[in-house]
DNA sequence: CTAGAACCTAGACTGCGATCTAGATCAAGC
DNA sequence: GCTTGATCTAGATCGCAGTCTAGGTTCTAG
């Protein structure tokens, strides 16, 4: 127990709500179903299904007699991870190759990192993207604001572009 | 003319590439066909017929006699805002309705504003929150360069999670 | 025991934003 | 005149990432 797969590599902001046993629900705090894992992660039922076809998971999810999802904190961790890749534009496929990475255990590090390092690269590019598309919608702003405000036709601002 | 429309409001960096005359084509510099358009902005043919459809053009292009679509360079300018717009999450939708504002003619620059400072915001909300997935990105880096450098086993990298 | 909530599967559907196809027309060079 | 390439329209199709439906089963509270 205590090791989450991947979803807590080495980072220093683990260990620290490691049974909070917050539902005061049985004795044992682990054991989730799928409601209360959407609840916790945001993602809809639906999605965590889609997720398990996916096989975004780093295991199958067990079931109980009746044929339910038994999801266990580790679980969730790991989607929060998965949502903050996603969140920043990592696409399915590529999660789901990270995923299998990590779940083929030990031996891939190299490739793993490859990966992070690659998308890392892409979230900067899609960052530095966006701040230089911002500069541009501000400039726009505060030229709107200026004529708003003064009533400047700064242009001319016709209906139909010119020639 | 000189005017283009809105896709240049009072913004300092414009008036620097009036006529670069970059083809040495005709007499005319003007007067460009859908290809060079879409070289121009980097839109491919299909989504500036599109584009046309969906009514984000600030004018209705004007044809030649056979037929074809004939842009001026103030439309490659105003492609040039809705590339940026677009780049930062605008959906289609809302681009329609600024593309709307700005052709039904002045009187309605605040509502311009509004929507542009809206945009703005939600521009400022991405990026915050690509920052913070970055973060949490880049610790996962940082802990895998160290695991494939030192080769410790800072967490079990187990397949299976937990429990 | 029964009602209702939560869950199950497989598969169809959605929305966005293009992108591509078919079949025709136009324009330029030889 | 003919070929080649760019363009035209209308409409079909695509990829992504879920989302939802239908028709059932399981669990929990009263």
């Amino acid at each position: 127990m205590g090791n989450a797969g991947d979803a807590r590599v080495g980072n220093a902001d683990d260990d620290k709500h490691a049974d909070d046993d917050k539902h005061a629900d049985d004795g044992e705090h682990a054991g989730l179903s799928i409601g209360e894992v959407a609840d916790a992660t945001g993602l809809s039922v639906h999605a965590l299904r889609f997720f398990e076809r996916e096989a975004l998971f780093l295991r199958p999810i067990p079931r109980t007699g009746g044929g339910r999802r038994v999801y266990a904190p580790a679980d969730v961790e790991w989607l929060a991870l998965c949502n903050r890749l996603r969140a920043s534009g990592m696409p399915i496929a590529e999660l789901k190759r990270f995923a299998g990475l990590v779940r083929s255990g030990p031996g891939n590090e190299a490739e793993r990192l490859a990966l992070l390092q690659e998308h890392e690269r892409a979230v900067r590019a899609r960052i530095a993207d966006l701040d230089a598309s911002l500069e541009i919608i501000h400039g726009k702003v505060v030229a709107y604001e200026k004529h708003v405000r003064e009533g400047t036709a700064a242009g001319v601002w016709a209906p139909a572009p010119s020639r």
